[in-house]
DNA sequence: TTGAAAGCGTTACCAT
DNA sequence: ATGGTAACGCTTTCAA
């Protein structure tokens, strides 16, 4: 209460939270007082009062990869324009630090959760662990009030696929399947890139599809190397992410192998990196500036659902947008 | 509370807090309430009582440059081992931004900020904006109570210029300086690159000096293409950052320019994408864990200086480290 | 060992 | 238009 010195009382309250009933004279006597005195309020304070805390979470596996430091940048802006702060959580993608981060008592310091799980099983998504308003970024995982805003897996591996058949390969490498998963990320492409081939009557050589757990840059590499020493033959490859794409570039490269003329490479992502690759990389544009705007948008509205009422659950796949670059041209 | 139900009292507090006097059985049937009840304790309110948040801020220029990903990564793993969770604000490397994070009402809202400026100015630094405890990731700026954790610009610039110098290289590109600045990280590695060719006597041709605004791929590449559309002649390019270098590396490419037989090319802070290129690119590894190690270490002993008495202000500068990878290997 | 009460700084409601 | 007061949910001090 002190607050005021020289000035006035309490109403600092209303001049702060722009209140209409505040004469003019006392809002300016008001902000002179606190710009004075530096005075700023105590947001703890006000969130307690107002069981909000105007901050999100974000989990993501590790913002070391590429795509989920790009995923964050954009969170964090779209957010910033809300006038949410924005708290990163990293996961490592593994399944026991995932269950921590619901389980957590510091999510409650924020309103909301994305979450981009990557070990998480099926079993594991019992909504009472959801003890905040949550959007799952990623496969459909949660049942019961949770948004999820996801990708075309399929459609756009195949129409990756068909992409690399379109300029005349016929021996397609797939790089990161996943093998026994179902509705998994990796399944969904792997589907889109089956079913690519099927329609175009091109028979599918199991030898070509090479599982890689964690899709990473030296994962790519050594799949790719090893790949190449077993003396499988091939035209193209069309590896689940671009970090596998340009681990694959490098081994290719190595052992001088000329892209595309010998061998076209896609990804998937659309890393900022995959343009300055030489060559640069063709990749599937997934529509990460639309996840992240849906993702933020829906969380506020779960998060005002208090005040609202209910939302239904939704999900939601924006367009995806096929980048042809040096990679698969010419 | 109401909240222990069937069973006890308020003490539930004392039994979270792992309080000693308690006795073991009420212990115990506190804590079977509040599993029962799924109780969680409301954290805001806690942190309104304690004068603390658990949260720290990171703002940074932007999550898409590797580095700061890279940066924001090992940050959020330190800062997750003392129990610190991280808010990470994004200014653009823009100075008005900048200032805005520092007088953000949001920041109260953290414990402290770990600060990476780029835009600001010697003028900006009024240690009355540091409304929290702060320690700055990058050249020493503020006076007064503020840590500065940074990196061996001078002499890091220097060891990389002695190396290309060191593999017979003699007219060497410096690529993305910064007219006009002092004691700047731009400047500083400037100063370890002409110091270098001064020792080993080679004369320093302003047209192999170029100055590049913003260190991005896309400025490099941009900028390493005019260079040579001047027909500047040149055998190596050290590039004050991976970013620069990358994008450089890829104007190269494209005009046939081979690396390193004709041109060796270094980068600057060991982004991970350094390892993927091709070749694999010569870089300097800043000593960025240990950079995040002390940022937090710094300014968690700040926080407690409340506590704990006052703190004098350091500045750090860790080990850094020369990697010698194919751009510049025969 | 446990319970009661005060207080953290704000906002919201109700008087004035 | 302004001021008083309760309440948000917790920790802390003090009393029982």
């Amino acid at each position: 209460m002190a607050r005021l010195a020289g000035v006035s009382f309490k109403t600092v309250s209303n001049v702060l939270n722009d209140h209409p009933q505040v004469r003019d004279t006392t809002r300016e006597r008001v902000l002179a007082a606190v710009n004075e005195l530096g005075y700023r309020r105590n947001l703890t304070a006000r969130n307690l009062r107002m069981g909000r805390s105007g901050a999100i979470s974000l989990a993501v596996p590790e913002l070391s990869q590429s795509f989920f430091a790009q995923l964050a940048d954009d969170v964090i802006q779209v957010a910033a324009k809300k006038d949410l702060v924005v708290l990163v959580e990293q996961t490592g993608g593994d399944r026991e630090r995932e269950l921590e981060v619901l389980r957590s008592p510091r999510l409650a310091q924020t309103d909301g959760l994305l979450f981009s799980p990557l070990g998480l099983r099926p079993e594991d998504a019992r909504p009472e662990l959801l003890a905040t308003p949550t959007v799952v970024l990623g496969e459909p995982l949660f049942a019961g009030p949770v948004d999820h805003v996801t990708m075309q897996h399929r459609a756009a591996a195949r129409a990756a696929t068909e992409h690399l058949l379109g300029i005349g390969r016929r021996r397609i490498v797939l790089l990161g399947a996943h093998d026994g998963e179902t509705a998994t990320v990796a399944d969904l492409r792997h589907s889109g890139y089956r079913e690519a081939l099927h329609d175009a009557g091109v028979a599918l050589d199991p030898a070509l599809v090479v599982p890689i757990d964690v899709w990473s840059r030296p994962n790519g590499a050594r799949a790719m190397a090893a790949l190449m020493d077993t003396g499988a033959e091939f035209d193209a490859v069309f590896a689940m992410n671009d970090d596998l794409a340009l681990g694959a570039l490098r081994s290719l490269q190595e052992r001088g192998v000329r892209v595309p003329q010998d061998v076209a490479l896609m990804g998937f992502d659309d890393i900022s990196d995959a343009q300055f690759s030489f060559p640069s990389l063709t990749t599937v544009e997934p529509g990460r500036h639309e996840i992240a705007r849906l993702a933020v948008e829906y969380l506020v509205e779960r998060v005002g659902e208090a005040d609202a009422g209910p939302v239904p659950a939704r999900t939601t796949a924006p367009d995806f947008r096929l980048v042809v670059r040096e990679s698969t041209t010419r």
